[in-house]
DNA sequence: GCATTGTTCAACCATCAGGTTGCACAACCG
DNA sequence: CGGTTGTGCAACCTGATGGTTGAACAATGC
């Protein structure tokens, strides 16, 4: 899958945004990241694996546990792909602005001429 | 599915981003939409039924056409959840990197002691 | 050494997603 | 009227997703 269409797919499921809600706040377990949910661990540690799949998080690696973090990086393309996109819609629809208040002025003109 | 759930899983697709970046040109009927991809216009109309469920765009209905057309406020709220994010991301980074300063300082004055 | 804890892995299940084909229906065009 | 065109719907297939349970494994603590 292509990195943006699975940031995307990371992003669509409400377990995983409050998970990197959680990861603001700075770094924690599958346990700890687990307990806010009615979810086994195991759930969420797939929740994980998508997550690092994504790009959004690494994971490290100390004792027994694996203390997942945000990377730094993590939301720049979706980002960039969101702006991007939602400008060049705000410019079609300020083109048709244009359009009908071209339209409008048309018909003033011709009542003008009778 | 909760709306914004529902706006990143549209997103996450290869074939709907671009059916949008193309809706950024004006609306257009199923059948023009199709024409890029090696695919039915089934499967593009069932792209388009996501968009739709996503509130991404809308569609009309002229005669046997069915033109859509981009919803102005479509990308607003994945927009505000990302920017959002980012920015507490990124604050978060902010917090570690003047930690990472106090420690290093710390360190000098450790040293100045000896 | 042995029980406990944190995590992952594997198998399984139900549901969903993205595609196909085939058909139905509505509107146009000769 | 009959044929063509644009679209949607239903059934189907395959693979992915989101969850479960049960076992494995690594590290800790007595």
């Amino acid at each position: 899958m292509d990195p943006l269409s699975a940031t995307f797919a990371a992003l669509a499921d409400p377990t995983r945004r409050a998970i990197l809600g959680r990861l603001a706040d700075g770094e924690a377990t599958v346990t700890e990241l687990a307990e806010p949910f009615d979810m086994t661990t195991q759930a969420v540690s797939k929740h994980l694996r998508v997550l690092e799949e994504a790009g959004l998080i690494t994971r490290g690696r100390r004792a027994q546990w694996r203390p997942s973090r945000l990377r730094e990086d993590a939301l720049d393309d979706a980002t960039d792909w969101l702006e991007h996109h939602r400008a060049a819609f705000r410019q079609r629809f300020d083109a048709l602005d244009r359009e009908i208040a071209a339209l409008r002025k048309d018909e003033e003109n011709d009542r003008g001429k009778h």
